[in-house]
Order: structure tokens, then sequence, then C-alpha cells
RNA sequence: GCGAGCGUGCUGAAAUUGGUAAACAGACAGGACUUAAAAUCCUGCGGGUGGUAACACCCUUGUGGGUUCAAGUCCCACCGCUCGCACCA
């Protein structure tokens, strides 16, 4: 068979491994390698994301499985989620119904690129066998006390009477009904991911094989601020007001006190009417959140100042959060931009308490080494952050407050209202009791005869489903109508994975104690901060719970970048597809873009390459790639253009150029040979002697490529293969060697190209499957006594090379150099310096 | 505004701890084969100067400085791009 149709080759392939198993995991005494991929969301179709991360991680798990450890390498959905509802409603289809044909559909697509996936482990987290157990976690993390019920905001459509996502608001209004959007108030299920704000912080330091981006980006949404929180007296009232601060330096500056319009001091207002518009202008205002302006509230009533003893007024102001610190700050007008506003708008006092050496404008907000404290009694003349010291020391002390670190960092709400997503197991008795689902009465199934067409949450709207009852007393109750967030979801799987079919428990001590942690965690990075910020809580939480887990789930995370693809507008801006784009060169050689709209042809742009994506009209469809060129070939180009955590640049002439490369190597090894599986003794040393140079490149490039793959450098990897197959290919070799070079090259791609190098190590008497072949063993005696090129220099500038044997030393070198009449004396005549490094360089200054 | 990252040929890119810049590819150009095209194979491919030539020399990693025998790599300043966060007190 020749190489015009690969997929037929793939298929045969595909299937033998499935039917020996040959990927199927279970604990042995091996060292364990767990490589993960971030499950999909079973939308229907594979993208060209999916292809890279799981083409990543299949070379991976099959490099670590040649080297001898005992991988594991599983397969999931994600198949909770909105899209499946979406398509409910729009299309009549039942969610179950549609995400079952995806996952049908995508398993097949996935199958086809001849993953090393152990499918028998394969979860689906909107089955119940799975989330059954999930109703247990969240029941287990509500009896420690991590979860918890409180009011909160929410975007609200009041036509579809339904919660909607951040990004299912849509310039203010509901994406379906059009309607505006509001904030409402409703009680929303939590997690208390903030008790652990100081360890995820922490913790990140010890996750060294984590990129530093994704380091920094999840310190900074965690964010924490080291300050203080002083205790002001309200003059009318017996209330206090807690603020916190980061600059209590700043404290003599304090004009003002600024409340947000949610907190408790609200109270006092409930029956204004003006502070009830005012209340609903800052909500309406931080929704949108798109102009800086500030608004105040006047309270008529004061604090007074812990030092100066002053009374300074109280506002509230759209600009104070409430979820933050206590939802409370001082204002200082003269070294807060914000604080300086308000003040400006609201004709408050400033008062300068920082003297900058510049005499620069106000406000004035940095620190700088000369600046000076002023009009700030006992703290004049100190520098910023000495004052900052001695204030908080006196305000200890004299108990008007304390220390504080603040964290950004939000308890992460979980409730939804939607019917496709895992119910939550908790039942309301008749008094208003919120009490978690009995053990044995889990899972609380979803009803399967559901009406979309009702507004609202359609879980609610179930005629029968909510009533239920309180398996201690008997009597009637309700049953939380709320569904997980799908973040919940994924914030265990990996988990699951190691126990996947045990029926009575989440996962067994032992499975997860032998495989946990995942030691490679592959995905993009748009998950750096949701997804693993909660994996990495949820980890906590659970050892919290009495369960035997590591803290941090990943021990090394890889982050793929984008799969890009050029654009084409037209000159009325609308997208064209650049299949439907034809080039010409005009007379002064420029390129000229066209595509033929209605028999007529229309010039259009070459615009940057972006991400795939639909609106942009430039997506490649994974599986039309695969059955012309092969899985192989969309393999090999994924792998080989660009480093896995950079954005790759899509081409069809690379993936045909990929294609050639295989096809002729196949075509090359299919004319005559006979492979040795192991080299005799007697034989590599013949070949060593005879033929050492290409030995040697042999040698070069198992270590090289050794070493690359294990550090994910695929494209360097990729390209010292070509550098070998090309002289194999351009080299007369004996049969022995050209043997031996194929079978190595064979074995090394094999990780890349599983199917095609089966398939020729079969034709050409391999017995055994690659993948239960050892990686290729490294014979690097040849390395040594090796000539090498060193460069000759002269003032640092390369003037030459110079052959010498390896680990020559300087004196053995000049006295090579003084011999070579090619070299002139003057480069080396009257050099005041030598240096040298040893098979390196060596260099004349002069 | 805060934080992070990046800037190398026409393009994707490569370059251990500072030590031969452009490996390996793509596009393009020329040639061979062919009636022709495709496929395949060969050659060239950062810029400049000198030479008929083989070749020699000089310049070149966003810009400008610095450290060093030696800088794509380290340091300082600037310019540009990308990403994340953002009224966070």
């Amino acid at each position: 068979m020749d190489y015009s149709k690969p997929s037929i080759i793939e298929k045969k392939w595909q299937n033998l491994w499935h039917s020996r198993k040959l990927f199927s995991a279970s604990k042995e005494r091996k060292k364990k390698f767990y490589v993960l991929e971030m499950f999909p969301y079973p939308s229907g179709n594979i993208h060209m994301g999916h292809l890279r991360n799981y083409t990543i991680g299949d070379v991976i798990a099959r490099f670590f499985k040649n080297n001898q450890f005992n991988v594991l390498h599983p397969m999931g959905w994600d198949s909770f989620g909105m899209p499946a509802e979406n398509a409910a409603v729009e299309n009549n289809l039942n969610p179950q119904v549609w995400t079952e044909k995806n996952i049908n559909n995508m398993k097949k697509q996935l199958k086809s690129i001849g993953l090393s996936i152990d499918w028998e482990r394969e979860i689906s987290t909107c089955n119940d066998k799975y989330y059954k157990h999930q109703q247990k976690l969240f029941i287990d993390l509500y009896n420690a006390g991590l979860v918890y019920k409180k009011d909160s905001y929410v975007n609200w459509d009041p036509v579809d009477e339904t919660v909607l996502a951040n990004e299912q608001v849509i310039e203010g209004k509901g994406w379906r009904s059009g309607a505006i959007v509001e904030k409402k108030k409703l009680s929303q299920w939590f997690l208390r991911i903030s008790k652990f704000s100081k360890e995820l912080l922490n913790e990140l330091d010890k996750l060294n094989q984590w990129p530093d981006k994704v380091r920094a980006m999840q310190k900074n949404w965690i964010g924490v601020s080291e300050g203080v929180e002083i205790i002001f007296n309200i003059s009318e009232k017996s209330q206090k007001i807690k603020v916190f601060t980061t600059r209590p330096e700043t404290i003599f500056g304090a004009t003002f006190i600024a409340l947000s319009v949610e907190h408790e001091i609200g109270s006092f207002y409930d029956n204004d009417s003006e502070f009830t518009k005012f209340k609903n202008l800052c909500i309406k205002d931080q929704e949108k959140r798109n102009s800086d302006e500030k608004f105040a509230f006047k309270t008529g009533l004061h604090v007074i100042h812990p030092f100066s003893k002053k009374e300074i007024p109280i506002f509230f102001a759209n600009y104070v959060l409430m979820d933050y610190g206590s939802g409370a700050i001082f204002g200082c007008p003269a070294h807060d931009r914000r604080d300086y506003d308000f003040a400006l708008k609201n004709n408050l006092n400033i008062i300068k308490v920082i003297q900058d050496t510049n005499s620069s404008s106000l406000p004035y907000c940095e620190i700088k080494k000369e600046d000076k404290i002023i009009n700030s009694d006992f703290l004049d003349n100190l520098h910023p952050s000495e004052a900052k010291e001695k204030i908080t020391e006196v305000i200890h002390k004299g108990k008007t407050g304390k220390k504080k670190t603040d964290y950004r960092l939000r308890d992460w709400g979980v409730s939804r209202q939607r019917y496709w997503g895992c119910p939550i197991p908790i039942i309301y008795t008749e008094d208003g009791k919120a009490l978690p689902v009995d053990e044995k009465d889990l899972p609380v199934k979803l009803p399967e005869d559901i009406d979309f067409n009702t507004s609202g949450n359609p879980l609610s709207s179930h005629p029968t489903w909510k009533s239920t009852k309180c398996s201690k007393t008997g009597k009637r109750a309700i049953r939380e109508t709320d569904t997980l967030d799908t973040f919940f979801d994924s914030s265990w799987y990996f988990l699951r994975f190691c126990s996947p079919v045990e029926e009575s428990i989440p996962f067994k001590e032992d499975d997860t104690n032998y495989w946990m942690p995942v030691d490679h965690y592959i995905g993009g990075v748009e998950h750096a901060i949701l997804h693993l910020l909660y994996s990495r809580f949820f980890s906590r939480a659970l050892k919290y719970c009495n369960y035997n887990v590591p803290k941090e789930p990943f021990k090394k995370l890889v982050t793929q970048g984008m799969v890009c693809h050029e654009t084409f507008k037209t000159a009325d801006s609308k997208w064209i597809n650049p299949n439907n784009v034809f080039s010409e060169k005009d007379k002064k050689g420029n390129i000229n873009y066209y595509t033929k709209q209605n028999g007529e042809r229309t010039l259009v742009f070459k615009g940057r390459s972006e991400k795939m994506s639909k609106s942009k009209k430039n997506v490649v469809d994974p599986d039309s790639i695969i059955s012309n060129y092969g899985a192989d070939t969309a393999r090999l180009f994924m792998i080989s253009d660009s480093p896995p955590e950079r954005d790759l640049e899509w081409s069809i002439d690379g993936i045909k150029a990929t294609y050639k490369f295989l096809k002729k190597i196949y075509d090359h090894l299919q004319k005559d040979f006979l492979f040795i599986t192991e080299l005799e003794p007697t034989v590599t040393s013949k070949i060593k002697e005879d033929e050492t140079e290409t030995y040697n490149l042999i040698q070069k490039t198992i270590m090289g490529y050794t070493d690359d793959i294990r550090d994910y450098r695929f494209n360097t990897a990729v390209a010292k293969l070509r550098e070998m197959a090309n002289h194999a290919l351009k080299t007369k070799m004996s049969k022995n060697l050209s043997d031996y070079c194929w079978s190595i090259f064979l074995r090394l791609i094999s990780v890349i190209t599983p199917h095609f190098s089966d398939e020729l190590a079969a034709k050409s008497g391999f017995k055994e499957v690659l993948i239960n072949l050892k990686w290729p063993d490294l014979d690097s005696s040849g390395f040594d006594e090796k000539i090498v090129s060193i460069v000759l220099q002269v003032n640092g500038k390369k003037k030459s090379l110079v052959s010498v044997p390896l680990e020559s030393s300087q004196e053995d070198i000049l006295e090579i150099i003084r011999k070579n009449k090619n070299i002139p004396s003057s480069y080396y005549n009257n050099s005041k310096k030598i240096i040298f490094v040893k098979n390196r360089i060596i260099n004349f200054v002069v």
C-alpha cells in the first residue's frame, strides 16, 4: 500500500491498538506518570485547538510510556453547561440527547487522531454516576463549613426571568430577550475559597513547573494588600465604622469618609427615597463601569478623626466597593486620584500630608526617597515608610484599629438558575431551613421530562420535581432548584479518573495515592485563573474534609498557544474565508487579493493572523485535514512549526509540505527494506568503525531529540530528526547502517506519527508495536575521541575555524594554529591576551 | 493606571551557562525532466563593497547607550506589539 490514503492505514492501527488494549492503565510497581489534557466541552465537533492540545499531550504520553513509565492518559467530557440548554430551546432537543450525540461524534473524531487514551476510564460530568459523587463532595464541604448561602447581586433578565452570566450581557441587554439587564439580589450558594487565600497565594511559589505567566496571573487575582484597619466613631450615633487602608501614613490627610451604598450604615436610610434612588444609580453605574465619574450622597453624619479629633463628614460614594476591605474608606484627596476627583466635585477640604521635592501638582500618589510627611502632628518630618510603621504601631497600641491583610479574591458563587447542571443536594424544610440531602438518597437526579418553553429556571417550573420529604422528620420539603456552576464539575474530575468506575465513593485513596498528582497538565491559557484556581482550592478543601489528596493537583502545567490563521476583509469590512481568496501580482510586483462574489471580482485586504473563529471566517476543520492528509501529517505539523506555548500559525502549505516529507520517507523505505529490531553488538561495532560519522550523527540525534521532547521543545526535536533523515537520504550507507538508522528514525518519530511508524515498522519485520518497545538506547562512547572545530577569534570577532581533538589544551591548539599556513600570523603574533574556552573558542586580543 | 510577556530574513522559527546569528522548514526565484502541466529532483535565498572568478572584507537580532576579550542573550533608557487585571482603598 502506498501513502496516498493514510487514513486507511491509520484506521487499521487504531483498531489494532484498541483491540489489544495497549493504553489501559492499572496500578503497577513501575513509576507512574499521569498526563492529562483539559477535557473538552462536547460542543459537537473538535476544532484545531483540541487537535493541538491533544497531540501535545499524546506525544508526551507515548514518550513516557516508551521510557518505561506506567502512564495514565484518560479522557472525559465537561458535559454540563449552557449550550445544551440553548440547543434545547432553539431546536427543541433534549439536552441529554444533544450532549450524547455530540460526545459520540467527538469521540470518533478524537479516535481518528490516534491518541493513546485509556477509553475505559472515560467519564462524563452530566452522567449521574459522576455527579452523584459530586453531590456527596458538596455535602462534605457543606458539613465542613466551606459552603454557605448569602444574598448577592446577579445579572437578571426580567423578561426571561433568569440569571445571566457576565458574557451573556451584551451592551447592558440580555443576549436572547434584548431586555435591559438588572442587578438583582438573590440568595446564592458560595464556596469559601477566601478561607484559603493566603495558602493559595503563598504556595504558588512551590509550583516551579508552572509558567511564570500563570502564577503571576493568579497572584494578581488573589491580590494581597497589607494594611491597617482603623475604627472611626460616629459623632451622632453609637455605631463605629471600620476602614481598611494600605496608606495609614496619610491619615492626617483624611477629610471625609466614603461608604459603599451596600454598607450597613445604609440601613438608616432605608426609607429615604433619595437614598434609594442614589443606590440604584450606583448599582447601575457599577454594572457598566465605563466611566470614572464620582457620585456622592451626603449623610449629614460625621466621624471623629482618631488623632486630630476633628469631625469629618460621611458620604456614600459609587466608587467604594462593598466586597473589598470593609466597604468603607477614608478619603485622602491630596494623595489619591479617586478621592481627589471626589473631593473636587463635592468641594471638600484637601490637606497635603506628603511633601514631595518637586512640589508637583496634586494628587501626589507616589512615594519617593526624598519625600517627607507634613501637617501630621507626631508623624511630621518622617519618611512615608517610617511614618507608616509608626502610625501602625500607634493605632495598634491605642486600640483604634489593627494590622490587617486583605485579599481581592472573593468567595466563589456556584449557584446557577439553570436546568443543565448538577443539582445542588439541598432541601428546604417548611420552616425555611436548608438541609443537605441524605447520602443514601443520592444522586438527586435531574428530571427528564422538562419544559423549556417556560420562562426562568426550567427546573423550578417543573410541576413535581421540587417537592420532596425531609428524611428525618418525614415532613414536606422543597428541593433547591439551583444547579452548580460547571467549574465545580471540573474541579475534581482528575481525581475521578483515578477510580473512574468506583460506585460507593468518589475515588479510592489507594488509587489517588498512586496516581496523583497529575504530572503534566496541558491546556489553554484561558483557564489560567478560574479552572486552575478552583482546582487548587478544591484539593485543599477536600484535604480539609479529611480526604487524602495532594494540595497541589497539577505538578507541571503547560499552556499551549492559540491556533491562528490568516484573515481577509472586503472594503466594507466583511470577513472572507481565506479559501475563497485568490492572489495576483500586478505590474509593480505587489500582490493583490480578490474574491469572487456573484461571478464578479471583489478586492479584499489581508488582515493579520487571528485565532481561528467562526466570526472571522478563518476556521479550518480538522476532520477534512485528517481525511485528506492523515492524522500523522496533522500531528506532525501541529508539533513542529512553533513551540507549544506560542501561537501556531496554521498553513495549508505547511500541511502539504509535512505530508510530502512523510510520503518521501514512506516511499523510500517501501522500496527495499528489512529492519532489525535489535542490533547485534558485532554489527554495531562494525558500523561504528566503518561509518563513524553517520553512526555518531544518529547518536547525537537520539540524545538531542530525547532531551527536546522531554522539555516540550518539539519544533527543535523535529528539526534534528529531519537533519538525520536528510543526511540518510543522500548518503550512501551499508545495509546494516541504513537499517539501524531508519529503525531509530521510526522509533523516535513514532511518538508524533504513531500510525506511520507502526506501519513501516511492521512491514520491515518489527514483531511488536512501537509503543511497547523501550526507547532507543544512546551510545555516546563515540563522542569521546571526536574532533571539534573551535572558533578562532581576534578581538572577539570570528576569523576562522580550527579543527582540534576534543579536550585540547590551549598550548596544543596554539601549536596547531602556528603550523597551519592558512592562518595569518598577524592574528596571534601581537596578542596581548588569549581567551580560551575549551572545545569552544580561542580569542586573541591584539 | 497596575502586572506579565514579546520584538531576529519575505514568513514560521533556531541559537546550553554570554562564545560560529539565521539550524530546520514555508514562500519565492532559477534550472533539470516533460509536447505541456502536476509530481519529483537540483541550485539560490539578510544587506553591502571589491573581484571575471573561486573568494575576501564590512554591516546586520525594534532604537540609543553601557558592561565585557566577546552581547540576540546581561544592565539602563526609549519606541512598538500582545495578554491579563482594573474605581481593590
